[in-house]
DNA sequence: TCACTGACAAGGG
DNA sequence: ACCCTTGCCAGTG
């Protein structure tokens, strides 16, 4: 492994702070990290599931759609592991997300 | 080294 | 309210 943590190595470490029962956007974590733009994150996490170590599935895009389902080992492991979490999911889409949604910023209260 | 890609976001029409 | 365009920047080939 490499010595010198990349860029999604951060954004993994922002994710896995994310509380069971919500979700955040790809925005805000790249706003917390200031550093790329929401792309990376996604991209990022797509290399997460790769590990296997980080709970991608609640990271969403600012829709509250689960633009991400399709990565996963099946299309609905997405919405599964929401629901799992007390979650709404209808139409690939996030219940209430407003009401979920939460921010890394948090952690700087 | 250059060009294209990508789990997005925000603004304008 | 919806659709399209632009900006974003690290990685990979």
């Amino acid at each position: 492994m490499a010595p010198e943590p990349t860029y999604y190595e951060n954004v993994y470490d922002v994710v896995r702070l994310i509380p069971p029962g919500r979700v955040t956007n790809y925005g805000a974590i790249a706003d917390f990290l200031a550093l790329g733009s929401a792309r990376m994150v996604g991209w990022a996490l797509n290399q997460a599931i790769h590990t296997g170590d980080v709970p991608a599935h609640r990271v969403v895009n600012r829709k509250g759609e689960l633009s991400g389902r399709t990565h996963f080992a099946t299309p609905t492991r997405m919405q599964e592991l929401l629901e799992a979490e007390g979650m709404v999911v209808k139409d690939d889409t996030v219940v209430d997300f407003d009401r979920y949604f939460w921010s890394p910023t948090a952690l700087l209260e």
